[in-house]
DNA sequence: GGTAGGATGGGCT
DNA sequence: GCCCATCCTACCC
């Protein structure tokens, strides 16, 4: 199932990611905004400069999870999609908090409202307790992954450019359900 | 309401 | 040595 859902273009799962939930422990999250990063001439993915160690991932089998470290303190997590052999990945940007929220709030040293929790591709790694130790792990095991919305979603999803980068600042892929109060801070707005 | 700057380290030229 | 798919605080309207 969750082979066959990644299995297609980068895209369309993105936009199919929104709803479905992240679960990792007891702490888990509903996916509200997601960015894609494609293979080809899309220079703001990091499977742009070729295989390396750290892009190894995103060109082998989807379905498997793909963490980066960034600015020296954040963890991202991002979806492997498309077939074997061709990048793409999906940048999970903002989780609505669903279970285990005393456990997020204490990982987070956060005492503001739970929108805050995970609102953030930072925050919600932290959030969740997700590392590079999660690097290349499958994402239908119970533990750890990312149960699948199968009914037809019934919000409105809004695409606008990615936040945060510079090479193909124009391109419109990010998603989000649209108006949702546990959207990233910087997106805020668009 | 807004923005500027610092923290902090790995990846790649 | 420079570039980051970020977050938080301080400070200023």
């Amino acid at each position: 199932m969750m082979l066959r859902f990644c299995e297609r273009p980068t895209e369309a799962v993105a936009r199919d990611l929104l709803g479905c939930v992240v679960r990792h422990g007891e702490t888990a999250g509903m996916i509200v905004e997601t960015e894609a990063y494609l293979g080809g001439d899309d220079l703001a993915a990091h499977s742009a400069r070729g295989l390396t160690e750290r892009t190894r991932v995103i060109f082998g089998p989807p379905g498997h999870a793909y963490v980066y470290f960034i600015y020296g303190m954040h963890e991202c997590l991002n979806v492997v999609v498309d077939r074997e052999g061709t990048p793409g990945c999906v940048l999970i940007r903002a989780l609505e908090p669903l279970s285990g929220l005393r456990r997020m709030y204490a990982r987070r040293h956060w005492n503001g409202p739970a929108i805050g929790l995970a609102n953030g591709p930072g925050k919600l790694t932290e959030a969740l307790a997700i590392t590079r130790a999660q690097y290349g792990a499958p994402l239908d095991r119970d533990d750890f992954g990312i149960r699948l919305w199968d009914t037809k979603p019934r919000f409105e999803i809004d695409v606008t450019p990615r936040i945060g980068i510079t090479k193909c600042a124009d391109w419109p892929l990010r998603f989000v359900w649209a108006n949702h109060p546990c959207l990233s801070k910087r997106s805020r707005g668009v």
